[in-house]
RNA sequence: GCCGCUAUCGUCUAACGGUUAGGACAUAGGAUUCUCAAUCCUACAAUCGGGGUUCGAUUCCCCGUAGCGGUACCA
């Protein structure tokens, strides 16, 4: 053991230039100003140039949370591990989640600008604190310096794994935990290059009880490794940055993925050995993926898997509210009873509570989202139905954007069909699908499907009779109902039942049901068996086009038939 | 290997120690005087295994199993 003296002595070698006392970083950092009950809650992403799904959820809980206790949402970049970063990742993250909705009160608001009392925010920027606090604790004994290379760090591995005892740096391993002054000294003067690691004191046959907010009381062994502090090129480690900057910050509770939960001994510790006041945390279960076809569910992975990068998303044009709405339920499964019963309030509404989440990890279901996400576009009217696909396809399809602005009416009713009244069409998950709902509608796409064949219900040569007679009674400013009893009319006069029940009794007296005629001028006019409500299709399309679009069909089976009698 | 967390239909989940174990998504049927989508109805389908405690266990305890997480100068 080192006298008291010992050890400041080291601090000075160790941090010559650190002037600067804890109680001084404490005064720029005053206890907040808030109501009672009032969360202050942290995001703290890496900025590795990738948004994951998973933050997307987790600083959806954390604002949330903060926004709907009058708190304060955070947003903090640990940009600690130079070899991940990369350029333009903050501006990715504040804007990605932007996009959703998801905006903080404090943190860097773009690449260059922060805001609010309590930064900087970036914690490359906040080197200083950390070496203030680095030097205080090798004062005071409880963290050292230590200049193991990574060769010996691999032999004591070896050793260990030889032994079969517990793999790394702690007690008698920890070969510099008691280096003498002198022994320091001259590996300063040589210039070595030195970590500062915790000095522990935990007992890993000792056990502590915690409160995990969303996991309950737990129980942990404590922590007996001199983990690294600072690292060589003196950045700090996320074990030592969390609890500093989290103090400093006001942060009133943790909420970070289940990854984090068996380091907790490891922080549980710092926090005493910093003399500060434990923070409670909250750790969610991370979003799942099965795997193995099916066998085993795992984390959904960056490398893997397209949907859990954000950008799959927009790139497809889900809508955001829909994704928002997905978390919600996976957080909180109360979220959805709550949407039934109050469809038309504001999502900001519900209250989200930490003790509705579920322990387990949940799998990130996607066709569920999409069901959300047809409900939620259900909601929309077609003016904003064109607005966020324009604005969709202005990013992403050159082709659909050109369409959607030079033809904003047609566009507009394209997108009316069955959108009023109680029977709202469904069929619609992303705003990219608006390219399908276009593609009757302009001859461009039109011209490049070819006819469905529908010979089988209906033959050639009906199909001619009925397209012919059709384009003289059509008109266009018929009624829905006048339009539906032309139809039937026309059917009846060529053989067709247009009564169902009377048809299925006796089948043999009809050639088919209106259902056979109205599918014929349906392939005649869209080249496709399903499409929405052929009258207001037709009514969209207009007058000059239905007719031309049968007087062609009606054309091709005549050729159809004669090159057919070519044949032998 | 060691340490820890978790465990209800295929999926997300609900159930003061007492329920025919409920709902939603998915799937399969059916209904709907034009197809598809939607909507409505119906069906299918679960308490991981074994021990306790208890009059009674999905719920509490122990053991096992499985899944997940950790075991870094990554976060």
């Amino acid at each position: 053991m080192r006298t008291k003296d010992e050890n400041i002595k080291i601090a000075k070698l160790l941090f010559p230039d650190v002037k600067e006392k804890v109680d001084d970083i404490f005064k720029k950092y005053p206890k907040r100003n808030l109501e009672e009950g009032a969360m202050v809650l942290r995001f703290a992403p890496s900025p590795t140039g990738f948004l994951h799904t998973g933050s997307v959820y987790t600083s959806m809980v954390g604002v949330k949370l903060a926004k709907q206790s009058n708190g304060i949402a955070i947003l903090r970049i640990e940009d600690t591990d130079k070899k991940r970063e990369v350029e333009g990742g903050i501006s990715l993250i504040v804007n990605g989640l932007k996009g959703f909705g998801i905006e903080f009160d404090e943190g860097p608001i773009n690449e260059t600008e922060q805001v609010g009392e309590y930064g900087p925010y970036i914690q490359s920027q906040r080197l200083d604190i950390y070496k203030v606090f680095a030097k205080d604790m090798v004062e005071k004994g409880t963290a050292y310096p230590c200049f193991i290379t990574d060769e010996e760090l691999a032999e004591i591995r070896e050793k260990q794994e030889e032994l079969g005892v517990r793999t790394g740096y702690y007690g008698d391993w920890a070969k510099w935990r008691n280096a003498t002054v002198e022994e320091i000294e001259k590996e300063i003067k040589e210039g070595k290059s030195f970590v500062i690691r915790l000095y522990s004191t935990g007992d890993i046959d000792k056990s502590f009880e915690m409160t995990d907010r969303i996991k309950g009381r737990f129980t942990l062994r404590e922590n007996d490794m001199d983990i690294v502090l600072l690292k060589s090129d003196g950045f700090p480690t996320y074990h030592f940055a969390h609890p500093i900057d989290d103090t400093l910050m006001g942060i009133t509770l943790v909420i970070r993925t289940e990854e984090w939960f068996a380091s907790v001994p490891i922080h549980y510790e710092l926090f005493q050995k910093l003399g500060f006041k434990q923070i409670e945390y909250a750790h969610p279960a991370p979003l799942m993926k099965l795997d193995n076809e099916g066998k085993s569910k795992r984390k959904l992975s960056k490398r893997k898997d397209p949907e859990a990068d954000v950008q799959y998303y927009i790139e497809n044009g889900y809508p955001n509210e829909a994704i928002i709405e997905y978390f919600l339920t996976l957080a909180n499964s109360n979220f959805y009873d709550w949407r039934i019963q109050n469809s038309n309030i504001d999502t900001n509404e519900f209250q989200l509570k930490l003790e509705k989440f579920n322990k387990a990890g949940a799998l990130f279901d996607i066709v569920k989202l999409e069901d959300i996400c047809k409900d939620y576009i259900a909601t929309l009217s077609a003016e904003e139905i064109y607005g966020r696909s324009l604005n969709w396809a202005r990013e992403y399809d050159e082709e659909v954007a050109k369409i959607l602005e030079e033809n904003q009416e047609y566009c507009i009713n394209i997108f009316n069909i069955e959108r009023s009244g109680q029977k709202i069409r469904k069929d619609m998950v992303k705003f990219k699908d608006s390219k399908e709902q276009l593609r009757i509608f302009f001859d461009r796409f039109f011209d490049e499907d070819s006819y469905e064949d529908i010979s089988s219900r209906v033959s050639k040569d009906v199909q001619k009779e009925i397209v012919q007679k059709y384009i003289n009674i059509y008109n266009p400013d018929d009624d829905s109902t006048v339009w539906f009893d032309n139809v039937k009319k026309l059917g009846e006069e060529l053989g067709f039942c247009s009564d169902r029940k009377e048809y299925e009794t006796n089948r043999e007296k009809y050639k088919g049901t209106v259902g056979d005629i109205a599918m014929v001028l349906r392939v005649a006019i869209t080249k496709k068996t399903q499409s929405p409500d052929l009258y207001q299709v037709m009514n969209v399309l207009g007058k000059e086009k239905v007719v031309q679009r049968l007087e062609k069909y009606a054309g091709e089976i005549l050729k159809q038939r004669e090159s057919h009698c070519l044949l032998p």
